[in-house]
DNA sequence: CTGGTTATTATGTCTGCACATATTCACCCT
DNA sequence: AGGGTGAATATGTGCAGACATAATAACCAG
């Protein structure tokens, strides 16, 4: 039974997964399909550019809609703040401050921030503790401009959840690799030297200016996945 | 000046960014910000529904619309075919089938996928290179009842590829690790025992049975970026 | 044949209206 | 007070119709 956008966009998954329409091949145009279904089209436009956000079909004006020949999968992650993602895992969070102070950017951290070289930043080392032992390692640097006059004391809260509180909503990219534990990671995480590290890196702006380079190692184990 | 839907979201934005609208705090309904922007109510819809959806806003009925508190932040990344992305840095892809037998799979696959443990499923290793030096090493295990009688050949085509074109669309989900190479990893990847590599892991099934699970390794260097 | 112009067409978006649905708030009865 | 009940309200979704826009197809002149 058709009844809302919803069962449209699954009917049409379904036809695409039986293959009733094959990869590659236009599928009927809106004002079809909606006679078909029985519902306007504006409803079976709805259904179609879902399918299309998620990768399943190609629009174009006027040339119709399409199966996507190579479906690009398209995966979506949510990045929780660090206390959350210890604490949804049952675990107790902390972390400790190793370093607080301001130095002059290096190079590749400038040219991703898009500020002068040798610009100078607050530098911030931090260490995460889940139940006491260690979780990840985070360095950051801090465009100080956005800092309130009086700092805020990242010893008593973690820069991380000072920033998503107090600075506006921004959006940044977000990378991940993986590297083998320098000896500073090595001491401060309690593992062997080279020994294969989870790197996320993550960068800020807010409307006008830079605010933020973290590079977050995690510890051996750590994994991030999808929702479904 | 207010012209589409795309604009709206723009100065939606904009005023959380500027923090004229707080995280937590509930912004106007859609029908007065309809009135405001004099559009029709269904044009706020959208764009505040795509704000919602990028973990922006939070909406409930009745309730209202509130600036997210702590913004989940939600990347989307693209997993593209081997092949593409090999072939988007520049370079030319080609691959080398190292094994292809049946075999019972192991227990943390078998769980993963759904199946009983041992159940015999078509094993595959894979290496895949960029202009001729290794790129990836793929390890897969593979439903065999999902494959057409005259099995297709995969030295000729890759799995990753026969299957996006052949098998109708699924969801699975997707891992990402980080782990130092096995000495197998080592020899075929060229690089050094325990060195870091980056995995991922990606599990799919059709609506009815399980297809296929694969365990990707990159080499140093290797990273996997989110769009803006 | 070639190159450029025009018509056609499917999707993209908007409007104005209506009703559905999930919450919340206020009220009333005990 | 307390707890259940129903009205109020903001969002969710639907419809029909209209125009905008982009990509293609058809056409025509040179």
């Amino acid at each position: 039974m058709i009844r809302g956008w919803e069962s449209i966009r699954a009917e049409v998954l379904r036809r695409i997964r039986v293959r009733d329409w094959l990869p590659g091949a236009s599928i009927p145009t809106e004002e079809v399909l909606a006679a078909e279904f029985g519902v306007a089209r504006a409803t079976v436009n709805r259904a179609l550019r879902e399918l299309a956000q998620a990768g399943v079909l190609e629009r174009k004006r006027r040339a119709g809609t399409r199966v996507a020949l190579l479906p690009v999968r398209r995966a979506t992650l949510e990045i929780p703040v660090i206390r959350q993602e210890v604490e949804a895992r049952g675990q107790l969070h902390a972390f400790r401050l190793l370093c607080c102070e301001k130095r002059p950017v290096p190079v590749p951290v400038a040219s991703r921030l898009g500020v002068a070289a040798l610009t100078p930043m607050l530098w911030l080392e931090t260490l995460h503790l889940a139940d006491g032992r260690p979780f990840a390692y985070e360095t950051r640097w801090l465009n100080p401009l956005i800092l309130p006059d009086p700092a805020p004391d990242f010893t008593a809260i973690s820069a991380n959840e000072w920033l998503v509180a107090h600075v506006s909503y921004t959006l940044g990219d977000i990378a991940f690799s993986a590297a083998g534990a320098c000896p500073r990671e090595a001491e401060v995480m309690g593992v062997a030297q080279g020994e294969a590290l989870f790197i996320t890196e993550r960068c800020t702006w807010s409307a006008d200016a830079p605010i933020t380079f973290v590079r977050l190692a995690h510890g051996p184990g750590y994994r991030v996945q999808t929702l479904v």
